[in-house]
DNA sequence: TCAATCCTTATGTCCGGACAATCGGACTAC
DNA sequence: GTAGTCCGATTGTCCGGACATAAGGATTGA
């Protein structure tokens, strides 16, 4: 006697609009997502197979594919050969992303809000010439600023940035965030290296961000790099551990 | 009069081997990044179009784009639709992965010991229960442990796992990671959420890690689950700052 | 009763082709 | 000279099929 053969896709009313510019896998990876997400597909479920969903949809299986595979690249999914498609018990939340502080304090709910405290050109020292790949004198932008939610002092913010990038207009730095504005000076990001610590914090530090000489920070210095391998930004930052951390999701590699 | 066209992978000498177990799209993907890490693809050089790489290998170009995807995943090319797919100039370490303490300060050329404190069953809090998923006040393994290289002391870690999952035998715990053994018991981890802050230490951790009272320390809290989304390991660690940060590359989503 | 084997099922890999979207340069018109 | 247009090159998307591989259960044998 054959099982029942419940297929928790079959009654999600899944559908794909080919007139759309929106990819076909993209269009599904999504309705799939949303589904996850609302509970329609619980945790642990099997997605019943893809030669059966492709044909309910009117795809081909290599465009379904496509679409589970984005899915299981975002960790929602896992797959097993010879056994089928599951859907993760676990909540994701978003993986460490190539976003700024802004961003983040802003998708949390939080009103940021930043003061300039230095944005100037100054020549490049030998040990920054050498990050962002100048030659050492050159002028490059420094800004320092002061990170506030609510009023409060979250981080203290150093970054360089190479000379004739874009134009760092004080007014703009203080209504957003650096990421945005060099996003918008058609620069686009590839990836950043980090590097995050802890250590006292020097009398200035302190005044700053109204804590103790001594205080426990935490930091992060980050190198940003464009597409074509240039390093765009170098960043210094001090948080304040009782106002920030560094909270992510990470994936196994395959 | 068209141009000189030097596509730099027709001198490489890729070759696949059909007789091997191994996927044709794996070995193509694992030359090219070889090429790349021994400078035979210079950063920011085309790669030649795909219908011709795939032709001089034997391959279909399906085959080719799924190899040149998997370094496009690994950050190590760049495509633009209608140009070319380009090698990126920044030379990438690898991403944040989900690894423990003991292979990260093992495959950075140190020798990790452990000093095993305590390894015991205790009933489960009602914070850890929820984090683990058991019942309040089940038995639940705690583990305390301090990390050295070179003798010095290099973090102190508190873990706790669910009782039944495996034994966890001391003197394997001194002689590698808890991860390798979760690896070892059949369990394979999927993900794990990680926070990352600072604070300053308590009177027994400094007298543990070797410190002064209230020095800074970096701290980590991570809940790690298997594919079935079980959790399977919560730990809160502490960092000597001066020995150890949390080095990484972030890749910019898609 | 237990173990080895076979079979079903589902994903993994690979093919060859087709058309669309986009980029960049060359060309043309003003 | 400058701006708009056209066109070739290249990747993006999608199709329909084929066979290999692994996992799990059912069957068979000892």
């Amino acid at each position: 006697m054959p099982k029942p053969q419940v297929d928790p896709t079959a009654t999600l009313g899944l559908r794909v609009d080919r007139g759309s510019p929106v990819p076909l896998y993209f269009q599904l990876a999504q309705q799939l997502e949303a589904a996850i997400e609302q509970g329609a597909l619980t945790p642990g479920s099997l997605l019943g197979n893809e030669i059966e969903l492709a044909a309910r949809l009117g795809l081909s299986r290599p465009t379904v594919r496509q679409a589970i595979q984005s899915l299981v690249d975002k960790g929602l999914l896992v797959r097993r050969r010879g056994v089928g498609t599951q859907v993760v018990h676990s909540r994701v939340s978003r993986p460490l992303e190539l976003s700024s502080l802004y961003d983040d304090l802003e998708t949390a709910g939080q009103r940021p809000t930043s003061r300039v405290l230095v944005n100037a050109l100054v020549p490049a020292s030998a040990d920054l010439a050498g990050v962002l790949g100048v030659t050492e004198g050159a002028d490059v932008h420094r800004v320092e600023r002061l990170r506030l939610a609510h009023g409060e002092p979250i981080a203290y913010l150093v970054n360089h940035l190479p000379a004739g990038l874009l134009d760092l207009d004080t007014d703009r730095l203080e209504a957003t965030g650096l990421y945005r504005l060099l996003r918008c000076a058609g620069i686009t990001l590839h990836s950043a290296r980090q590097s995050i610590g802890a250590r006292a914090a020097t009398s200035a530090e302190a005044e700053r961000l109204e804590e103790a000489e001594g205080a426990p920070l935490l930091t992060m210095e980050r190198t940003t790099y464009d597409d074509t391998g240039r390093a765009v930004e170098f960043g210094a930052h001090a948080y304040r551990p009782s106002r920030y951390s560094f909270d992510f999701q990470l994936l196994a590699r395959s």
